[in-house]
DNA sequence: GTCTATATCTCGATAGAC
DNA sequence: GTCTATCGAGATATAGAC
């Protein structure tokens, strides 16, 4: 790696820390600079302004930092008890989306869309991935009879939203706030209940 | 209304159209200041620094923008059709929160909610308010026989997680997104179908 | 490509007159 | 209470040397 690749590395683990920590505003480029150990033309020639650097970095972090929970989620078609196979994987994905690392980027998004509307495509993107791995697992269950789902991904919208989604948004609006012992498997094992009974074959 | 209060209610309206159209950090006193035909030390000395802006003004924005839902949810119970009763409440709740200001305000809390977590606070408190409105018109059907819903606030929160939530997420990250010709009404009421089997007596 | 140094601007906040 | 005028700090971005 050349020492402007170095340079360059380095500048965006830098960024992404001073805007995840203070937002696009809060941030300055002369933070950044003086986090990386490089000079701030330095980032100018590498990324053009503040608004390229924000896009680019956060951007590639979105990608990056995605979780790929399709593995886990083609086992549950096939798994002795569907059930605790759908509860076990909602489970993983809630503690994914429940990061803080997660939460804030997250929120730092949410905050910039106007401003940057394709980190929002990015992210519907992203996320898209973890859907189609669940519609896959419903596509099958249906057909092996297992359950009625003919339309699997309003489904899994529906799945979703009521455990990852409904503990993501509580953490949204309230950062802090401690789930009580057991508080999320109940979320999602009702959830994942109300889902089963909707969906029951006959 | 003494001229004082007048130009504190400037303030305060000029205040929530600067930070609402450019952010916490993004908006600056001068342009508020300048927004209201009020000087700038007038700002200063009504709310003290930016902070104490920021937080009383959206603060009460978002106490006073709410929008009570309460009576047309106490019709639910009685009403002839309690599915058809159910997929209108929710559907006017949709159109409230898919409200472009109420969008962008939500949008602008969640990205200062680190600087600001009074704020999550006032907004979880607020939005309760329709939540227990549901719950009262469940805990009714419950006790008619007309539904079996055991734990009326765990079941509002799938409900409304599956339907007013679920839109209201995909408009978050992508504002721009138009809703096709009754993708809405299908969303609302496949969330409502889902819940009604669910929750269904026997 | 990368640096030092700086131009230019705007920010939040305040002193002092009225 | 409200104004004009201004302070000091810190912002983005760049010129020019190497």
């Amino acid at each position: 790696m050349s020492a402007s690749e170095r340079k360059r590395a380095a500048i965006t683990e830098a960024a992404i820390g001073e805007f995840v920590e203070r937002g696009y505003a809060g941030a300055s480029v002369d933070a950044i600079a003086a986090r990386a150990r490089v000079s701030k033309p330095t980032v100018y020639s590498h990324f053009g302004n503040k608004e390229r650097l924000f896009l680019t970095v956060i951007g590639g972090y979105l990608r990056d930092g995605y979780t790929d929970l399709g593995p886990l989620a083609d086992r549950i078609a096939e798994a002795p008890d569907p059930r605790a196979a759908l509860i076990d994987f909602l489970g993983s994905w809630v503690e994914v989306v429940l990061r803080e690392d997660v939460m804030t980027l997250r929120r730092l998004v949410i905050g910039e869309i106007d401003r940057f509307p394709q980190l929002g495509q990015v992210w519907a993107q992203v996320n898209a991935t973890n859907d189609e791995a669940l519609v896959r697992a419903f596509a099958a269950l249906h057909k092996k009879g297992a359950l009625d789902v003919p339309r699997p991904r309003q489904a899994v919208r529906q799945l979703t939203a009521m455990t990852v989604d409904a503990a993501q948004l509580i953490r949204t609006f309230r950062p802090a706030y401690e789930f009580d012992e057991g508080e999320l498997e109940e979320l999602v094992s009702s959830g994942v209940d109300v889902f089963l009974t909707a969906y029951a074959r006959g």
